[in-house]
DNA sequence: CGCGATTTTGATCAATGTCAAAGGTGGTGG
DNA sequence: CCACCACCTTTGACATTGATCAAAATCGCG
């Protein structure tokens, strides 16, 4: 009920990312470039692999519409979740393009996605200058949400480690769109997704999530999120690291030489207040 | 005394890391490119700051010589350390070039550096394929190293963790060479880096370590590693992710197309003998 | 020889994991 | 429309890891 079926466009002209993925610099005619390039579209079950660590893959995706949990598993069966792949993403690069896959990528949603061969690949960027420009970027960008993740886990209490996940996933999911009232944010993931990304259990995550729905900061259920205090939830997250959240626009363009001033110490609050407020 | 006095190539020609980093696509005449892109060659005491975290900076660094730490400041006024980068290392690169830093980094040890423009290096990335392809390997492997590091601290329990960087740093640091007998690797960090990497206390590192060596797995001194046990460390340190390990060397490219079997379940302990034995 | 930085040790405590059991919730088939 | 089932969440008791604080020991270096 809460998820939206998944569309597939009929064309790159129509395609809902393309602002967003590797395609990003192509428009116009150019478009044909990945039109002509794309192996098809693909809709998937909630719960279904795109790739297993270790697998080979042929394949590389763009992610249209859902979310994808990109992961490891350990010896031990501990699983840990790298990211979460919002629309958008783009899936399966790594740096040995043909090797076994280091991680595994699978749908949290029901989802689609736009399939790339892989094979082809090489030459298509060897060939796209702009293109490459383009992998740079959102390549350099997976660093830096790594080393937020990574940062967040190694330096903050488990209250914190929620605060921040959940502030920055509702950032993410809204992509600069205004929040629908007070419905709150989509964000399809079980409290045991959470432990796994935040390298804690599921119980508890449940006790933390519970102490924060207790000090009315947020709502997290089915999926949904509701942050009910921004300001106070920012404050347990322990935000410092804005610079990092808000470098993750995609207005900041590698290649382009503009002189930005430092991030001033603006508060997440405001900037979730800013998305929010301004429905429509 | 146990530091190599950092050397300053006369010329790209004689770059002792050219094989390793940006430039590695560039041979013969082509060398010219760099060589006159590049600003000058620069040495740091050990301590020296190249940047800290929301500086502008105008420059980009190949790293010759030493160790440089990759780090964040916390408003709590925690350190993480991101990552070690060692000679081969190209530093500062990030989506927003010429935004504020989003993180710090210092010399671990005296150090030489090639330093570039930043200004003109989106140019010398469009003029030339081979550079962007090389500049998305080795940012797509910073990515990976990021998520070894994450998976590390979100995972394993404090002894397996510290078992896991020495090991990793230990195989990085000989970059494929064999081991100088018994003298071990020089690893040249305190206590408190592998704390602030691994997000624990200095104490609690001191006790791991301590632990470590009781039982005769390692002798961790003046920022000497010897591995006194490969097998029963890399046991400890709970291996599984070999895979990662292994696809860090320089050899897969990510632009030729070559089938690579899935990672064999070989024993890193194998691996480290490999490097080890067969010293000269 | 002495000083600052680093490492070690010990005592204590808080945060988080583990285990177990009980509720909820949504989806499915009858 | 109901009942059941799988999965998810919550709660409680208890165990353990690693943090904290403090002080002593060691090391490198001038």
């Amino acid at each position: 009920m809460s998820i939206r079926p998944p569309t597939v466009p009929i064309s790159c002209r129509e395609c809902p990312v393309q602002g967003l993925t590797v395609c990003q610099p192509l428009s116009g005619q150019r478009l044909e470039i990945v039109q002509n390039f794309k192996k098809c579209d693909r809709i998937l079950p909630a719960g279904t692999p795109l790739y297993r660590p270790g697998d080979p893959c042929g394949e590389l995706y763009n992610l249209l519409d859902g979310w994808v949990s990109l992961y490891r598993i350990l010896a031990t069966g501990r699983r840990q979740i790298l990211d979460f792949a919002l629309p958008g993403a783009f899936i399966g690069y790594q740096t040995d393009l043909f090797g076994p896959m280091l991680h595994g990528a699978e749908s949290l949603t029901d989802v689609a996605v736009c399939v790339f061969p892989r094979p082809a690949f090489p030459r298509l960027i060897e060939d796209h200058a702009d293109l490459a420009r383009r992998l740079i970027w959102l390549n350099a960008r997976d660093t830096i949400l790594a080393h937020n993740h990574l940062t967040n886990i190694a330096c903050r209490a488990a209250r914190s480690r929620v605060a921040h996940l959940l502030l920055e996933l509702c950032i993410r999911a809204r992509g600069g769109r205004p929040s629908n009232g007070d419905l709150g944010t989509e964000i399809p993931l079980t409290q045991h997704h959470i432990a796994d990304a935040l390298g804690l259990t599921n119980v508890y995550v449940s006790v933390t999530l519970g102490e924060l729905r207790q000090e009315g900061l947020i709502l997290f259920k089915n999926g949904r999120l509701q942050v009910l205090d921004p300001d106070r939830l920012a404050a347990v997250a322990g935000i410092d690291d804005e610079a990092a959240f808000l470098s993750m626009d995609h207005e900041s363009d590698d290649c382009r030489l503009h002189a930005v001033a430092p991030a001033p110490r603006s508060q997440i609050g405001d900037m979730y207040a800013r998305n929010r407020s301004s429905s429509k």
